[in-house]
DNA sequence: GTCTATAGGTGGATAGAC
DNA sequence: GTCTATCCACCTATAGAC
């Protein structure tokens, strides 16, 4: 049953090696030669499924993107409350921490100033579409009065990536991923609305 | 009125100009080259103050850390109200991000997998020692219904933490310092108690 | 304390055979 | 598409003169 590897193949599994990379040690600090070890090629086949180390970055961050919107946009046909689209939010984040990695977005927008263009421009719009995600949930959901919050969805939507991502760094850092999920469920728990009687 | 240079002069201001590139572009994305070039020596010389690079990175976490520390020292002796000690910790954080800066500490979390072991420890005491300082500030003004929210005080002080860290990274990579303002205040006006009457 | 000079290694990238 | 071989720039670090 095994089908002879693609080019599409092999750019997906040095994709595959070069995300784990970039989550767990950052763009910066790691090589071509990291990847052609995992992978047993050589450097040069590398280079003929991306010529330069910006274009690989700029298809992880691509396909990174891709892929988690596509989550998102299963979370909204899976779950129709908001609480459980946050919570579904939040365990995409939780999945990814395992194995001292953090968001791959979140590990770039560090060393954002140091990123080529294409790469930039990708994170931005990584940001900007998860704001826009959760700003449409928070939004729905406060009109339903499954949630309550105040401000604007979209002021709401940034806090809480914002701490998201921080909590990622913290967790990791201190080797305690239990309290990425505590500072998770802390955020969540403030959209609760309490009801007036028991 | 200008003294000779010292040793502990020359070393602070190496230290200065790796702050700040750390801060901007990350411990993995300079190099002794880029000091060298900014204080007008050689690399050489640099290598007389810090042999390594290791002991130049750690050295800058003891600094960073202790000077962060002092500075929530003088908060709590200049103000007593809750509220206004947690503005001022904001404030701390707000002033990095000019320039395009995140703080030393953020940035060295993202890295942490590729740190020399007593940087990463430094980075583990600088959060443990900002999660305890907050975790009084925020149990001693709940004490004195200056303050208001739900859970542990160190829960609460992660929580914060991570918030503030992730907004800077956000707000930079957006180019939009002022998202890290309207998320921090939005995060302090959490604890604001909302009195009965007016 | 700072310099010149250089070692020894690794980075991304290319040429050309197969 | 993958390989061998190689280039050149840059990295951290050291030796030794001044």
């Amino acid at each position: 049953m095994s089908r002879p590897s693609t080019a599409a193949d092999t750019s997906n599994r040095i994709l595959d090696v070069a995300e784990r990379l970039v989550k767990t040690r950052g763009f910066n600090a790691f090589s071509y030669a990291d990847i052609a070890e995992a992978l047993k090629v050589t450097k040069a086949s590398l280079h003929y499924h991306f010529p330069t180390k910006a274009d690989l970055g700029a298809r992880l961050v691509e396909r990174y993107s891709a892929s988690f919107l596509s989550a998102l946009v299963r979370i909204e046909q899976d779950t129709l409350d908001a609480i459980g689209r946050l919570n579904a939010y939040v365990g995409i984040y939780a999945d990814v921490l395992e194995d001292n990695r953090i968001c791959l977005c979140g590990m770039l927008a560090a060393e954002y100033a140091t990123l080529p263009g294409a790469m930039r421009k990708g994170i931005r719009g990584f940001f900007d579409a998860n704001e826009a995600w959760l700003a449409q949930v928070l939004a729905t959901g406060r009109r339903r009065s499954q949630i309550g919050f105040i401000g604007s969805p979209s002021d709401a939507a940034r806090a809480l990536m914002a701490t998201l991502e921080g909590a990622m760094l913290l967790a990791r850092s201190r080797q305690e991923p239990a309290q990425f999920r505590s500072i998770a469920r802390r955020s969540l728990s403030a959209f609760k609305i309490r009801r007036a009687a028991a």
